[in-house]
DNA sequence: CGACTCGGTTGCGCTTTGCAACTGAGTCGC
DNA sequence: GCGACTCAGTTGCAAAGCGCAACCGAGTCG
């Protein structure tokens, strides 16, 4: 895997190359989860040390999760996402979403509520100024400074 | 990669079993772009050939692409995204916000317009009682049957 | 008949992954 | 103060996956 995106006309192919490996969302989703330390990412994913070792180190590197000093005696480290980590949570769920939707019978294994009215919640594509989501068969993308 | 997704607690871990290659994302990016034949997407991604083959006959066996004839003389296919597959531009979609948030400079490379009306389209979780957007902060999650 | 196109397959070396064993700092029980 | 234990890794090695290049097969074009 190369060390940092590059010069790439297209951000799908940036994210990937950060978060694009077998492992990598996983330990994201763990870490919304609540999972933060290293053997509770290794006991939970089933992930090798080596691997996981290097993939959080790589998620350092690039700013998605930090290293934080939890104990001194002996001194340990914890893993927590950043504010940039925190916002793949809409990539998160929506890969969620499609698994439930495709994958799950009887219903999604897990639920996202609003904490305020306890509410499932929806993901969508809006449109501000219809106020109205939009369908994929709406949607059309447009490079900026290309007229179409 | 496993060949199908198992019995899994996770609607992300059976998503990623499916696209969760280097490859898959980026061969459905280019579909949903208007990319469907074998020679297109190779020289597009510079995926070697193989790989293009194998990953191409995976999304096509778990119904996220088809297989059409569009030649007869001779017989050529080429692979067009699925309802499944299409189910799957939120995803895309998310994942291209994040590398526009944290790696384009200059804004976007691509923008997502409404085809009624033009505007740049928004992707946001709200909660159909409150009538509004939710912010990651006031997620929470909950297993269905599991009282929390 | 030979060159070309498209959609592949095959073979081979190199990188990445996965498993297992080991390390090192420090704590706990006795 | 000695052995067992915890946590967070590192190291070594075999197996799997990936990337490149060459080749194949059906059909078209000149």
């Amino acid at each position: 895997m190369p060390d940092a995106p590059q010069e790439l006309d297209c951000s799908i192919a940036a994210t990937l190359e950060i978060i694009g490996d077998r492992w990598s969302l996983l330990i994201l989703r763990d870490a919304f989860r609540g999972v933060h330390r290293f053997s509770a990412f290794q006991e939970d994913l089933g992930i090798a040390k080596n691997l996981l070792s290097d993939r959080l180190r790589r998620l350092v590197e690039h700013d998605v999760l930090e290293r934080v000093r939890y104990q001194d005696r002996p001194v340990r480290y914890e893993y927590r996402l950043t504010a940039k980590g925190a916002d793949l949570s809409p990539a998160l769920i929506s890969l969620m979403r499609w698994g439930d939707r495709w994958y799950a019978e009887g219903g999604p294994p897990t639920v996202l509520i609003h904490d305020h009215c306890g509410t499932p919640l929806i993901q969508e594509v809006s449109c501000p100024t219809c106020d109205e989501a939009v369908s994929p068969r709406h949607i059309r993308s447009r490079k900026p400074g290309v007229d179409v």
